[in-house]
RNA sequence: GGGUGCUUAGCUCAGCGGUAGAGCGUCGCCCUUACAAGGCGAGGGUCGGGGGUUCGAAACCCUCAGCACCCACCA
């Protein structure tokens, strides 16, 4: 909240909404299972005490999404904490969907939809997956009423032939051009239907002969509505065969009666031919069942048509719904992060279809809208709503819908249901706080940023836009940041059924591995899956797993949060920053352990102005300051990837390698300004960085940041009240910056050869420094007590002039040799190895810059500054060789 | 059938026109008083194949191959 404040001077409100729907049809399902283990179903319960149970089991484990977040440190204001189903938001459903309706977009009818047979339930054609099945293609010959021989359909369906209204063919097949219009005989009944004349069919395919079934097919039912067809229902809507159909097959169900059916064909002989077949079967997401195209009743809101459906004038008119949606993308008011999903977003609302709205479920909202005894609908908030808004009195008693909708029709309306839309009035919690503010609180719209999967764009994203805009006139938000789905570790979608979920709070706190099983096989019925998931849990995780904590967890999925779709999650790299997480620890400690409450005087915290500091200190107050504009730039971009790198970056490779090294001699040196300002420099460096780091592991910064608070005078009772660092904060010294990089290419060139050679680090050495510019020695001279610390040196001295060299290693840094004189120290065949094969690489670098200079084109095309810097890097490379060669031919005269 | 991604070090992934990178793993040497959950150093890649554009391609274009995912009514 102190972050920022808007032009006029005002505390700029943040809000991060939380709650969670009502996951209709999931939700109903498991309190439905729990009946059914006592052998009850929702009928023997009746509406309102099964509702109740509903609520019961909410109360129960509703908690568990909000605790995982709290756990992980979400900064959600949880006293605003919303569900779907609370009052204001339920009010909320039915204001827009009275609206809807009075606006002609929400529509009743017959229409085929989705029905899952087992829920018993439509569902929206979101909820039906495509799944290639094993299955066959059956040819059926269908003979002619006059007794010809008729024609043979193709047909991977048959039991729905007793719903056959015609056949169709192509109207310029010619195999079928004498049959077009005569009747035939429908087997298995006593029909007769039509063979009739429609270019949707498909001369190659089959027979090119198709059964048409409208009442239990899309396609049958388009081409049936061309031609006039009355479709003829005969299933019942739990997939069995109804008394539309013969006699013998009523009460089958379907796949019994298609197997009843064939072998009546067959023992018929009109059974021409059974050929293997690769067929799409549409799947419920939910149940699993084989979904069933069925002709029933439902509600839609009309997404596609040009003109209202009741024809009056007012709101409405071509796609008032979807045009709006599609145009916010088209137009840059919503931005898709990565920008590849707004193709997806689009390209659905071009092709999309009318919403079916109502489900057959008890759990959700109920549909406002009432019948009377002569089957009129009336719409309206309430009953009396209804009645008063009706064209007409209703005829006798009204009935109210038993339907409730889609949960995603209360979830679109989230943006702005959970700011107290439509009440004029402050919403209220159970404790009477107030927890939204229509007139106060619209001002959240639209929000910065909504954070979502792609996989629920369709479901939430599309329609939160559609809702928002009909009813608010706003886009919800400004940018839609798509993250990863998160996989294990082998690439699968983590899904309770495969039993790979991993609990978050699990990583955090760690499980042991018999508890991970135990956890993991819970809601697996079938045995072999449950041995599968034992086998690959006792290989993945042997040991359980241990905790990491959640500052290192929230650094792990920032860490992987690029712009790809999946996350494969790996625990090792969760273990990795866990090291980091204590890795920063300890620098605290060490910071803390050199600063003392008595410095508190000069250790202010103020800009960071480089009067009085150390070259080391203005190093890395210039590393911060490039840190935090890359940290700026990465935060806009959400690329949080990437952020979390520059920061581990700079806290691991400079402020902790470096800079903690630099200062301990400044530290324990005789300049007690310099050891001063070190101090000052490490506490504020060290509070910046903890506030850079705060959004993505907040605990362990805020703990860190109460102990060093005080020794700053910074008096804020928590980490969060202060600004967000920025790189403005801390001056840029170039000077400073090629100062310590010549110290640290002098210390790694030093360490390198401590290294190859094999001399322990504990032992000291001798320096020599040798043929280096002014500039050399004055930084040799300024740096003796960091390299003496550093290199472990037990003398540094400039070679006289006319002295013997003696034998030794040497580092290269530009024209300065900086030496280890060999007696006892050095092999010298291998320095003379190490020198050769330097030089080797030096010389392949020289040749490869020569290549490219040697090329008339690339010094006439390239930009003058390309070729300046590859003229620069030569002679670099040559100034260095000389050095190595130099090197090299005096060990070979010892 | 339409669409979108991906293919870079053993593994997981950044880089997306100008000297091939990180984490983890591997190999040395070290318990040097912030940190062995660590330090110092090393090794490891003709950036999926082939063409093209360019002074210059991992990056841009074309093409092929492989792997994912999304949408769609082929009976």
């Amino acid at each position: 909240h102190r972050m920022r404040r808007t032009s006029d001077g005002r505390p700029y409100r943040v809000l991060w909404q939380g709650g969670t729907d009502h996951a209709g049809i999931a939700t109903q399902k498991i309190v439905e299972n729990q009946l059914a283990a006592k052998s009850q179903t929702r009928h023997d319960l009746g509406r309102d005490s099964f509702i109740e149970r509903v609520w019961e089991w909410k109360h129960e484990s509703g908690s568990t999404i909000s605790n995982q977040m709290r756990r992980l440190g979400a900064s959600v204001d949880w006293s605003r904490e919303r569900f779907t189903m609370d009052d204001g938001l339920s009010a909320a459903v039915r204001r827009v969907f009275v609206q809807w309706y009075r606006d002609g977009l929400l529509y009743r009818g017959k229409r085929l939809v989705h029905w899952d047979p087992v829920l018993m339930t439509a569902v929206s054609d979101l909820e039906v997956n495509s799944e290639e099945r094993d299955g066959s293609l059956w040819s059926i010959r269908y003979p002619a009423s006059d007794g010809g021989e008729g024609l043979v359909v193709a047909t991977t369906r048959p039991e729905t032939m007793l719903g056959d209204v015609a056949v169709a063919v192509h109207p310029d097949d010619e195999r079928y051009q004498s049959l077009i219009g005569k009747n035939l005989k429908l087997p298995l009944t006593d029909r007769e239907i039509p063979v009739i004349a429609d270019d949707y069919v498909d001369r190659e395919f089959g027979t090119g002969a198709v059964k048409i079934t409208p009442a239990h097919d899309f396609n049958d039912w388009q081409i049936g509505a061309r031609h006039q067809l009355e479709p003829r229902v005969i299933l019942t809507l739990d997939a069995k065969i109804n008394d539309n159909a013969p006699e013998k097959y009523r009460g089958l169900d379907r796949f019994v009666a298609r197997k009843q059916m064939l072998a009546d064909l067959d023992a018929l002989g009109l059974l021409v031919e059974t050929k293997k077949h690769k067929l799409q079967v549409p799947i419920s997401q939910r149940s699993d069942a084989v979904i069933e195209p069925m002709l029933t009743d439902q509600w839609f809101l009309d997404l596609t048509s040009d003109v209202r459906v009741d024809g009056k004038p007012g709101p409405g008119g071509r796609r008032a719904i979807t045009e709006p949606a599609l145009n916010a993308v088209r137009n840059g008011d919503i931005r898709f992060v990565p920008e590849q999903w707004s193709s997806t977003y689009t390209q659905w609302l071009d092709n999309i279809q009318d919403w079916c709205v109502s489900r057959q479920l008890w759990w959700g909202h109920r549909i406002p809208a009432w019948f009377d005894e002569a089957g009129n609908i009336f719409v309206g908030e309430d009953e009396a709503d209804a009645r008063a808004n009706g064209e007409f009195a209703p005829v006798g008693e009204l009935r109210q819908d038993e339907d409730v909708l889609d949960t995603w029709f209360s979830s679109a309306l989230w943006p702005f249901s959970t700011l107290g839309w439509p009440a004029e009035k402050p919403v209220h919690n159970e404790n009477g706080e107030i927890i939204a503010e229509w007139s106060r609180d619209q001002e959240f719209l639209p929000s910065a940023v909504l954070v979502t999967g792609f996989d629920i764009i369709f479901f939430w994203v599309a329609r939160m836009v559609m809702a928002t805009q009909y009813f608010i006139g706003k886009v919800p938000f400004r940018d839609v940041y798509i993250n990863a789905i998160v996989r294990d570790a082998e690439g699968q979608k983590m899904s309770k059924s495969k039993g790979n979920t991993i609990d978050p709070l699990d990583l955090i706190d760690g499980i042991e591995h018999d508890a991970l099983i135990r956890k993991s096989t819970a809601s697996l019925l079938i045995p072999q899956v449950r041995e599968k998931v034992e086998k690959r849990i006792r290989k993945d995780y042997p040991d359980g797993i241990a905790p990491v904590g959640t500052d290192a967890l929230r650094f792990t999925f920032a860490a992987l949060a690029t712009y790809g779709r999946t996350i494969n999650f790996d625990l090792k790299r969760a273990e990795g920053y866990k090291n980091f997480c204590n890795k920063l620890w300890n620098a605290a400690r060490f910071v803390l352990m050199n600063v003392s409450e008595g410095d508190q005087a000069n250790r202010r915290p103020r800009e960071m102005g480089a009067e009085g500091k150390t070259e080391a200190e203005r190093w890395i107050m210039t590393r911060l300051h490039h840190t935090l504009a890359e940290v700026e730039t990465h935060f806009a971009n959400y690329r949080f990837d990437l952020l979390a790198q520059v920061l581990y970056e700079f806290v691991w490779n400079e402020f902790c390698d470096w800079f903690l090294e630099l200062a301990k001699p400044a530290l324990n040196g005789d300049d007690a300004n310099a050891a001063g300002s070190t101090r000052q420099t490490l506490l504020v460096v060290l509070e910046s960085v903890l506030r850079a780091l705060h959004p993505i592991t907040p605990f362990v910064t805020e703990e860190i940041w109460h102990e060093i608070a005080p020794l700053l005078g910074l008096t804020d009772a928590s980490i969060l009240q202060r600004a967000y660092p920025q790189a403005g904060d801390f001056a840029i010294d170039t000077s400073a910056e090629s100062e310590i990089e010549w110290l640290k290419s002098v210390l790694s060139q030093l360490r390198r050869i401590r290294s190859e050679m094999n001399i322990s680090p504990a032992r000291t050495i001798p320096l020599l420094f040798a043929n280096g510019s002014e500039r050399d020695r004055s930084r040799a001279g300024k740096f003796a007590a960091q390299i003496t610390f550093l290199a472990r040196v037990e003398s540094q001295r400039w070679l006289d002039a006319g002295e013997v060299e003696p034998p030794a290693a040497a580092a290269i840094v530009g024209e300065l040799r900086v030496m280890i004189p060999l007696a006892g120290l050095i092999d010298l065949d291998a320095e003379k190895a190490r020198l050769a094969k330097e030089i080797k690489r030096i010389e392949g670098e020289i040749a490869k810059c020569h290549g490219k200079l040697g090329n008339a084109n690339f010094v006439a095309n390239a930009p003058p500054e390309v070729v300046e810097q590859e003229r620069q890097r030569i002679a670099d490379f040559e100034s260095m060789l000389d050095g190595l060669r130099g090197q090299a031919g005096r060990l070979d005269e010892t």
